[in-house]
DNA sequence: TCTGGGGTCCTAGGACCC
DNA sequence: TCTGGGGTCCTAGGACCC
């Protein structure tokens, strides 16, 4: 475990957080040679006229203000010249199958690593219960690893590395791009202390928002406040945590058990809002046809079924319902999401649907 | 120029039971 | 007549992340 000991000796084993530079936009540079250099952007279909965000953008976009989650409008309006091109997931998922799976054949100073997937385009990286820390060079491993994503995928990334994950996973943006950097607890304050609240992983606009009510700006502030105090006022689990994350400290392990999603949901915001019931009840059956076959994939029925619906002026309301027994009946699963239109009150035209099934833990439980 | 889509986890309140 | 707690399940919403 990252920053326990045994007696006097340091048993501080040190954690990679491996990030690919402008993941999507990179593939599609890849793909497409003649784009290196230019303002691309990636996002839903491509057509900078519909209602979509960017997912990626390129470097050269950044600097001319493209950033991910605005509306593909806005970047086209910042970036005129800008290459936009559609989301394609399965080239990405072949891409990153192929990042993780070189992330897992690397051998660090010769001893094997276990590997945990956070998404797409990022991965922790450490060493197996019982190697010895100072046999192992971070460094030097973290270079060597850069090279051979970039070997066998032409994918540039940059590495962080930190004492334990939550170190690790913010030193990679300081590394960034196509570079190494390492914060340890030792030098934790040195880099953090001075920082808002908002630079912790885990705490985003509302939490900073809600600490600095509470006389805390930045991470210094954070690690040395009252640790009752965030209890009380933020939740008993909630409060002492963030009170972790201010004083650089982490016990979760990398965790190279295989992801098991709990649920899957499909959403979709129309480019023209519906207007009548009618409209409305036959996206939420095809939305959920979708989902039903999501979750066949995966082979485990469903034991809950939820509705999102936002309107015009983007109010969104939830409402879910567990089922009377778990079921992967297409005709039970969509009668249900369309039963829970009825206990939405509709002021509005819709702008969105969205339907979410929650599956039955597979046999045996999740790992993690 | 209005604000995507895929997820996870935590909290809070009401219903219901003892 | 008025007044208890505790525990669990269900639902809605909030916050965060990529």
């Amino acid at each position: 475990m990252a920053g326990g000991s045994i007696g006097s000796v340091p048993l501080s084993t040190p954690v990679l957080h491996v990030d690919l530079d402008q993941f999507l936009a990179a593939v599609e540079v890849l793909r497409r040679p003649e784009l290196a250099g230019l303002p691309v952007v990636v996002g839903g279909r491509g057509d900078p006229t519909e209602r979509a965000v960017v997912s990626t953008a390129s470097y050269e976009a950044r600097a001319l203000g493209v950033r991910s989650g605005m509306p593909l409008r806005s970047a086209a309006k910042k970036c005129p010249d800008a290459v936009f091109l559609p989301v394609d997931f399965p080239v990405y998922e072949v891409k990153s199958a192929l990042v993780m799976a070189t992330l897992r054949a690397a051998l660090w100073s010769g001893d094997p690593v276990d590997v945990e997937v956070l998404g797409w385009d990022e991965a922790f990286v450490g060493l197996r219960p019982g190697a010895v820390a100072a046999d192992h060079d971070p460094e030097a491993f973290a270079d060597q690893v850069r090279a051979e994503v970039l070997a066998a995928t032409g994918l540039h990334c940059s590495v962080g590395i930190g004492d334990n994950k939550l170190q690790a996973k913010i030193a990679t943006d300081f590394g960034k791009p196509r570079g190494v950097y390492r914060i340890s607890d030792a030098t934790w304050f040195a880099e953090m202390g001075q920082r808002p609240t908002r630079a912790l992983w885990g705490v985003g606009a509302k939490i900073q928002k809600r600490l600095a009510d509470l006389g805390i700006h930045t991470v210094e502030q954070l690690a040395t406040s009252d640790a009752r105090v965030l209890a009380a006022e933020i939740g008993p689990t909630m409060g002492p945590w963030y009170h972790r994350l201010g004083r650089g400290v982490d016990t979760s392990v990398v965790d190279p058990t295989p992801w098991v999603p709990r649920a899957h949901g499909r959403e979709e915001t129309f480019q023209t809002d519906l207007e009548t019931d009618a409209e409305i009840e036959q996206e939420v059956r095809r939305i959920a046809l979708r989902v039903v076959a999501d979750i066949d994939a995966e082979g485990r029925p469903a034991w809950r079924v939820g509705l999102k619906v936002r309107d015009r002026a983007f109010q969104t309301v939830q409402r879910s319902r567990k089922l009377p027994e778990p079921t992967r009946d297409p005709e039970v699963l969509v009668d249900a999401a369309v039963a829970l239109l009825a206990k939405v009150e509709r002021r509005r035209p819709v702008r969105l649907l969205g339907v979410r099934l929650e599956m039955v833990e597979p046999e045996g439980g999740y790992e993690r």
